[in-house]
DNA sequence: AGCAAATGCAACCCACAGGTTGCAGTCACT
DNA sequence: AGTGACTGCAACCTGTGGGTTGCATTTGCT
């Protein structure tokens, strides 16, 4: 699947515009001139995020009449927060094993 | 909680250095010219990206000595994950409520 | 058929994020 | 006490991401 690595999905994760899309098209399905129509922004501008966002995997376009509608993929989403998830479980995991083991009084420096 | 909107968050994510240092960071705490003497960046760089993630709550310092050391907030990612998570949710939610609506026979559309 | 509307492509602009170097100050070791 | 190492701050450079305008083309609707 080519899952894009994480950094990718986050970059395209981390603009405001691109929430705004990506909220309009959780409630449904939308064009890229509709878009801009709604939002503060010119349909190119749109354009080029849907692009984005659609590269990491965040929306899929389909062809509908004359228009390109797109759409919000919360599967990916899902699975962008079950890989962070797993991430932090392991930061904690570890950063506690570091603190047991500085506290442990067994066989530490006395100074 | 002052928690940092989700775009920002995202971006402070967005950055594969700062991957690098959190991953680190993961692993256990770490000084900014530590990282630096591991990562192909200035010492001054990865300050910047430190402040960056702190910012956001995925890093917290501490005083040690004379260095400061930072640590990776696995708390931190894994509330991420979970915003993520419900919002993904929510979208194939309402996705599927749509396409129920499209498949439906035009009877019971009332609004 | 004809017009309005949607898309695709390209050139262009500008702010700023990520990076660098340099310097000054401070604090821990020997 | 002296020295090396770590930090903080500032100035500076550059690529590019987000945005715009303009134009050509396609395509649905009446």
């Amino acid at each position: 699947m080519t899952a894009p690595a994480l950094p990718v999905v986050c970059a395209a994760l981390g603009d405001a515009t691109r929430w705004e899309i990506l909220t309009r098209l959780g409630e449904g399905p939308m064009s890229a001139s509709a878009l801009a129509r709604v939002l503060p922004v010119s349909r190119q501008a749109i354009g080029k995020h849907l692009e984005v966002l659609r590269e990491v995997g965040l929306v899929e376009s389909e062809q509908r009449g004359r228009e390109v509608v797109y759409v919000a993929v919360g599967a990916r989403l899902g699975a962008l927060a079950r890989e962070l998830d797993r991430i932090g479980r392991s930061w904690q995991t570890r950063l506690l094993r570091i603190k047991e083991l500085a506290e442990s009084p067994a066989s530490d420096t006395a100074d």
